[in-house]
DNA sequence: GCCGTTTTCGGCCCGACTGTTTTCAGTCG
């Protein structure tokens, strides 16, 4: 049984207790223990079977009750708690608490005195007047309630990641040319880099906030306005996006931007943290439970100070043990994009790209690099003009060329190639010999089952030739799941066949994503982080990539092309 | 149900909003 799967039973076992009336400690122990289980870098099914029983005791927030439970499920299948639990509530009522403004309070007035059990009874019921009759319930709040199911149907509930960052960029840009706004910037899940993002939160400093806020709400991209305060507005953009504003005044900034960073878990362990230490954390400060004191704070930094903790970086902020690394000050220094020195998956015109070599290798140079790998997709992909043989030799030769010509960048001979779906390569290994950099991925025969496409892929990597598998699991965040492939074994071929592993920065992709970046860095498997760019613009995916990285844990040292030239030339068994 | 530089028992994050109530329950982030 996956972790995923694990961790959905533990939240479904809350929301069941929720419905009882138990006591909220006990709910918040069962969504804490899901929440560390979903995002735990290995598998229990592994941690159990390589380190014993006893494993689990470790992972914070699982004691003696869950761990028995988890290895309940992970011996049958089943866990008997959970099924007599469910026995006692009619099937699916703990998907009406789903529905925002939707409580467990409110799901079992709706189950017991008017026989609701779905959203559609509930919808129903709305309509005709019925919910509005129960007790705390109102016309108002059933109308609030409806329209809340009526955007449930309509809206996706989470947007990748990538597709939200532009447009946050023009919001920030445009408020800075219209408004005399100080500070501002993203909080929220996007500033932790999830890979989806709900809402987009944005906070600021101005010394004129009603002007600013007033500005925020007449931006050409809002076609509604849901809130507008002194303080902070909401608004609805075309796409249908989300955007609150807040203006804060600036000692308080520091309390605040932390406050609606979250995650919501990771303020949760912070507050107990401190709360054992006799303060008191809010959004406004922190508070000194003695005295009553409060502190407030300009930034960050300091709050985290106070605390006697250094600096989370935001995306590690879930909630794990990050506080506790923090006190003793463990916690490394990430990944920076001002780290990477090039970038080892582009494509150009002669494939699937927009711009030429030229323009690609002079725009990596522009942007620092040392280095940039030409990877064009092999002739088995036709759809994205692969190269032939002929072809890819001509490019060898232009490559040499453009070299000689411009002095400050190298730019690398590579390939995508692709992986057959009987694990050998689309081009000879004579030719993939001749290359600086072999890339390989697959992009075919995605439904293979579990055992066969983990021998395929590790087939391909047992190439002496290969340097790199490129996006991994093949998923498309929103669109296709990833493969089914054990990655646990992946990682283990790439440490005997010396193969790293891409962090590819295509928001659709961010493919190895955060979980399996730990484990893999974890276990010491080299890894690079890419854009597969296939434009100039693109070519700005690194931050994304890199982000994702930092979600895993990754330090400079853990990432290829953070290296000079001759280091990744040696990975690569070249010699420069 | 978990956990321990106050505790192996008795604590457990904090504040705001909304709509329904006449002082607060329920829900949310």
């Amino acid at each position: 049984m996956k972790n995923s799967e694990i961790a959905e039973v533990f939240e479904n076992i809350a929301g069941l207790l929720e419905l009882k009336g138990e006591i909220p400690f006990k709910i918040r122990a069962y969504q804490k223990a899901a929440r560390t289980i979903e995002h735990h870098p290995v598998e229990l099914s592994k941690l159990v079977e390589e380190s014993g029983t006893e494993a689990l005791r470790e992972i914070p927030g699982i004691g003696e009750a869950i761990s028995k439970k988890i290895l309940e499920l992970l011996d049958t299948g089943k866990l008997k708690y959970y099924e007599e639990l469910k026995s006692e509530f009619p099937e699916g009522i703990i998907r009406l608490m789903d529905v925002p403004g939707i409580g467990p309070k409110t799901a079992m007035r709706a189950s017991k005195e008017l026989g609701i059990n779905t959203v559609e009874e509930l919808e129903k019921a709305i309509l005709d007047g019925r919910l509005a009759s129960l007790p705390r319930m109102g016309e108002k709040t059933a109308e609030n309630i409806l329209r809340h199911i009526r955007t449930m149907k309509t809206k996706d509930q989470r947007i990748p990641l990538g597709q939200v960052l532009p447009v946050v960029d023009d919001i920030i840009a445009e408020l800075r040319q219209r408004t005399d706004i100080r500070s501002i910037e993203p909080a929220g899940s996007l500033r932790r880099f999830r890979e989806t993002i709900g809402d987009i939160d944005l906070m600021g400093t101005s010394d004129d906030p009603e002007g600013t806020i007033r500005a925020f709400t007449q931006l050409p991209q809002v076609v509604d306005v849901l809130v507008m305060g002194p303080k902070k507005a909401s608004v609805v953009l075309r796409d249908g996006l989300q955007v609150d504003l807040r203006i804060v005044e600036d000692d308080a900034y520091g309390a605040l931007i932390q406050y609606f960073t979250g995650s919501k878990q990771h303020n949760v362990v912070l507050r107990e943290w401190a709360r054992r230490r006799g303060l008191s954390l809010s959004e406004y400060g922190i508070t000194n439970l003695s005295t009553g004191e409060v502190e407030r704070f300009a930034t960050e930094e300091e709050f985290y100070k106070r605390l006697g903790l250094q600096l989370i970086p935001p995306e590690i902020r879930e909630g794990g043990v990050e506080v506790e690394l923090a006190e003793k000050g463990a916690i490394p220094r990430f990944v920076e994009v001002k780290d990477i020195r090039g970038d080892l998956h582009v494509h150009t015109k002669e494939s699937d790209g927009q711009n030429s070599l030229e323009e690609m290798a002079v725009a990596a140079r522009d942007r620092g690099y040392e280095y940039i790998a030409i990877t064009e997709h092999s002739p088995g992909l036709g759809i994205a003009r692969g190269l032939s043989e002929e072809r890819l030799r001509s490019q060898i030769a232009k490559i040499e060329e453009l070299n000689r010509k411009l002095k400050s960048i190298r730019i690398l001979v590579g390939t995508e190639v692709d992986i057959r779906a009987d694990g050998s390569l689309d081009y000879p290994d004579e030719l993939l010999g001749e290359l600086d950099v072999v890339v390989a991925a697959v992009h075919s025969s995605m439904n293979q089952e579990r055992a066969k496409i983990t021998a395929r892929v590790i087939k391909a990597m047992s190439n002496p030739h290969v340097d790199i598998l490129a996006h991994p699991s093949c998923r498309l965040i929103g669109e296709r799941e990833p493969v089914d492939i054990d990655m646990e074994a992946v990682f283990k071929a790439a440490l005997e066949t010396h193969t790293a592993m891409e962090i590819n920065g295509q928001p659709q992709r961010l493919d190895l994503k955060d979980i399996h970046i730990q484990r893999a860095k974890d276990l010491g498997v080299p890894l690079v982080v890419s854009t597969d760019a296939h434009s100039i613009a693109q070519l700005n995916l690194m931050r994304l990539g890199v982000a994702t990285a930092r979600r895993g844990w990754c330090e400079a040292r853990h990432i290829l092309n953070t290296r000079p030239l001759r280091e990744l030339l040696e990975f690569c068994g070249r010699n420069g």
